[in-house]
RNA sequence: AGCGGGGUGGGGAAGUCAGGUCAUCCCGGCGGGCUCAUAACCCGCAAAUCAGUAGUUCAAAUCUACUCCCCGCUACCA
């Protein structure tokens, strides 16, 4: 295992709150992953930034009266106050806006323009007499020419979902005056130079999910276009030429760029080398399926034509979406629960426990579903897992005032159980490394089942023989447990700790540790107390009612 | 249309890449047990010709071909 990592998730757009979606597909994995690799020793930093850039917050801006680095920065301290509410540790999180970004973006583009990858053309686009502005992408409303749904963006049709060529009757979203035509100057990249390279640098990136490649070679194959990296609106990184004004990068042109840019500062400002940093590390891109296209092709591609100064990267975990009682999460529709929101009902570790376990390690489409959620923390993470840390813990509390006792010596049972512990650490540790946060999340689960099958099975109430070692590997498995647990549902994981009545954090621990019996015999443990209320169906019902969506459509 | 992913007991999933040791896990149903534990936990039972058809093989949920269904993506959408 590299002794070093970068990871990152995809960049919250800055624009609206932080859902549910969002975080199952990118941001709870990789804090999951984090949490795993700074366990086992490596030198992990997740670094994320918001969205700031973009026709969409610019023109919500305009239409809030803000300006559109007033409202940017309104967002970017939400989702960052939400994530943070769902323990999403972010080493540092930052801003596409920042002076740093804005710097290194110029100086990338430089960099490809003086390697010949960067082209001038004119287009045809279109432009409001009454704004006096270009209006690109969604500055453009018509109807679709494909299933004549009226009111639809020029880039997107939201009622069939394809994207018009030219959409039919277009009007200028701002004053809905038709528009007219003009030549403008644009940049492009010439992604189609990188076909071979990219090619190449799929087949030999062992560590990519195959379906995901598979379907990038697709693309590669039927021909890759070459890419227009500028917009005419205001908001954006300005382009580094003479004459460009009224201009900006594309917004996919410079985000996924603050990968870099804010791993380096934050390392810089550490003390620590960012670049070299970069450059030896695993570098980690957490994504949904959405955007693909950007990670594995405009990416790597914009690295490639830098010669690789900033190491591509070795992993991109994709994940599918979050379906809502089996719908397409919308917002517009009110068919979608804000992170913030369902905080407000339920603890972190209940929603990072539920996402985790129904995620794969695939692009297939997850679904939540208030039932089997209800279902799932009441019988696995709490009758399951809190069960055996109760019974485990409120015995020893009971039968031996809280001391852990002697063992007597192991028979074949008590030897086979120990040896669950003894391989804990790499079973649980082989899933995580292959990116199965659900295997392993289940396989912790098999582990603690088994304990209390084991329990049951010592009945170490009757106080027979045994019983003192049932209750010290009982023990001992709790210990063992809230280490495994940790990277997924830090807050419980801590509070078992602190039922065992061991010092220090979990976090500070080595993952191995989990393998070792380490609390011996005349320790004594602190209170046991339930560390999880049951959901109840009530309650459930309640949340359900308020998903009806506002308005059918 | 093209490409990708699927169809496994009543519900939800794993297993398919490396064919046999595979029909597994969770929920639900039924019956029993225990009382340390949040009516939690433990044991047992019923229930699937693993979408269909044909093939390869000593052996197929797993490989091949075809058919029928479902779902997703298709580039400037952040």
């Amino acid at each position: 295992m590299n002794k070093k990592a970068i990871i990152t998730s995809a960049l919250p757009y800055a624009n609206g709150e932080i859902h549910l979606g969002h975080v199952a597909s990118t941001y709870l994995p990789a804090d999951v992953t984090t949490r795993f690799l700074k366990l086992n020793g490596v030198e992990a930093y997740y670094v994320c930034a918001s969205d700031d850039f973009g026709t969409p917050i610019l023109i919500q801006s305009e239409k809030e009266g803000k300006t559109p680095a007033e409202y940017v920065a309104h967002w970017n301290k939400r989702d960052y106050e939400d994530f943070s509410a769902f323990n999403i540790e972010f080493d540092y999180f930052y801003k596409t806006s920042s002076p740093e970004n804005i710097a290194f973006v110029q100086d990338v583009f430089t960099k490809l323009n003086d390697a010949g990858h960067i082209y001038e053309k004119e287009i045809i686009q279109f432009y409001c007499n009454n704004d006096k502005k270009f209006l690109p992408d969604r500055y453009v409303k018509g109807m679709c020419p494909y299933c004549k749904a009226e009111d639809q963006y020029s880039d997107l049709c939201e009622s069939c979902g394809r994207v018009p060529d030219e959409i039919t009757d277009p009007k200028c979203s701002l004053c809905g005056q038709p528009p007219t035509k003009e030549k403008s100057k644009h940049y492009f990249f010439k992604l189609k130079n990188f076909g071979d390279s990219l090619g190449k640098w799929l087949d030999e990136n062992e560590h990519l999910q195959k379906d995901v490649k598979k379907y990038v070679q697709n693309w590669i194959k039927s021909g890759l276009i070459d890419w227009d990296i500028t917009r005419d609106i205001s908001w954006g990184v300005p382009i580094p030429l003479e004459d460009t004004k009224g201009k900006v990068f594309y917004g996919w042109f410079d985000n996924h760029l603050a990968y870099i840019s804010t791993a380096i500062k934050f390392l810089n400002d550490k003390g620590i080398d960012g670049k070299e940093f970069w450059n030896s590390a695993d570098i980690y891109h957490f994504i949904g399926k959405d955007i693909v296209y950007h990670h594995f092709l405009f990416l790597p591609a914009m690295r490639l034509g830098l010669d690789s100064e900033y190491k591509l990267p070795d992993y991109i975990p994709t994940r599918g979406h979050l379906t809502l009682e089996s719908k397409k999460i919308s917002k517009s529709r009110n068919w979608y629960i804000g992170l913030k929101e369902f905080l407000g009902y339920y603890p972190a570790d209940y929603l990072r426990y539920y996402l985790v376990a129904i995620n794969p390690y695939s692009q297939d489409d997850l679904n939540f579903d208030w039932n089997d959620f209800a279902t799932r923390i009441n019988s696995e993470l709490i009758g399951n897992l809190g069960n055996f840390v109760n019974r485990a813990l409120g015995f020893t509390k009971k039968a031996f005032d809280g001391e852990v006792p002697e063992p007597e010596s192991f028979d074949d049972k008590d030897s086979e159980t120990e040896q669950k512990i003894k391989d804990l650490a790499a079973d649980v540790g082989s899933l995580m490394e292959q990116n199965h946060l659900d295997r392993a999340l289940k396989k912790i689960m098999e582990f603690s089942s088994y304990f209390n099958q084991y329990f049951q099975h010592k009945e170490p109430w009757k106080k027979g023989p045994g019983t003192a070692s049932c209750v010290f590997l009982s023990v001992n498995a709790v210990r063992s447990l809230a280490i495994a647990i940790f990277p997924f549902i830090p807050e419980s994981a801590q509070k078992i700790w602190q039922q065992l009545a061991l010092d220090g954090n979990v976090s500070e621990l080595e993952w191995n540790e989990m393998s070792v019996l380490g609390i011996s015999s005349g320790h004594i443990l602190g209170e046991a107390s339930p560390l999880f209320a049951k959901v109840e169906e009530s309650e459930i019902e309640k949340y359900k009612k308020q998903l009806e969506p506002s308005e059918e459509k």
